[in-house]
DNA sequence: AAACTATACATCGTGAACGATCTAATAGCA
DNA sequence: TGCTATTAGATCGTTCACGATGTATAGTTT
């Protein structure tokens, strides 16, 4: 007993486009929802590692190149320091990381890992495996998907 | 000067699998940042109607079907009541719907638009074309897009 | 009828996300 | 030297998201 605004051919149209007032039919909400679904996948993971999903990103970034600024934290995972600094102080309070200000510009902070953030990484890395058994997907599948996505966002943040 | 944990050949190996620690490989952070820069495009679309975008997912849903239980809004959205009650009760507040107890089972609260709720669709259908012409993709694209997440979807909720 | 279970929401606490605004430090320049 | 602009973070207020828990109602069992 749905009550449409648009008569069945209208939207068939529309339907075309891409650009449908049906929940159903739009890619912004399975995106929204497929990353609810994700989230709580790496939920469950990443919950005996005792972090959440920001923080684990962190994790990622520093594992790949330590002692960065909070700034180029932040453009890599596309946050603000709004975001990172209240995210970045619960971590250090976890002991995974240390901020401290750098000595020749006191503007920047720089984040380190501790040791203890360090060795977690040890134990993360049974985490993207676990996601990739949840996906049930093949690889080949899920890099499409990825590939096609970082297009889209690299479209929309042009024109954002 | 990126310090790595595997030797180029072990990480062959596992973006192969796609369980890479590296950032850049995840989908799943395609996903989030993906959904970070659509969000983005919406707020500035949905900002002249005065909606952020979970309330709009909310508007779409009853702009299907009216006078919905808070749970059956739910389902659709994939929200719980924790998150959906004071959602409501916001939009409630902004005079876009009405909540109110059933009489035949008062544990259920029936969600309906108010006039001002209804008559925002005319003035949401230009919301979907913005966020089109934002993503500069084909329909064909988006389409595609949308039905590999949607496939995901499935498979994390199953596995999770 | 009393006791139990299930359902439908509400509440609470924590953790993001981000626009807007603020402060401190630096850089550029006359 | 001063003045301004820029940069790097921090802070504030609002909104989501969700696990855990509470509460009232409804249905079911004994």
């Amino acid at each position: 007993m749905y009550s449409f605004a648009m008569n069945p051919k209208q939207a068939s149209a529309r339907r075309k486009l891409g650009t449908s007032l049906l929940l159903g039919e739009q890619l912004c909400f399975a995106l929204y929802s497929t990353m609810a679904a994700m989230n709580k996948v790496y939920r469950r993971l990443l919950r005996e590692l005792g972090v959440t999903y920001p923080q684990y990103l962190v994790l990622l970034v520093l594992w790949e190149r330590d002692g960065l600024m909070v700034s180029e934290i932040g453009e890599r995972l596309f946050l603000d320091s709004a975001t990172l600094t209240p995210l970045l102080k619960r971590m250090e309070a976890l002991g995974l990381l240390r901020r401290k200000r750098a000595r020749d510009d006191e503007r920047q902070v720089i984040v380190s890992l501790t040791a203890q953030g360090l060795e977690m990484k040890r134990r993360a890395a049974a985490v993207p495996d676990g996601v990739f058994c949840a996906s049930g997907c093949t690889p080949v599948e899920l890099a499409s998907i990825r590939d096609h996505l970082l297009l889209l966002r690299a479209r929309l943040l042009k024109n954002a």
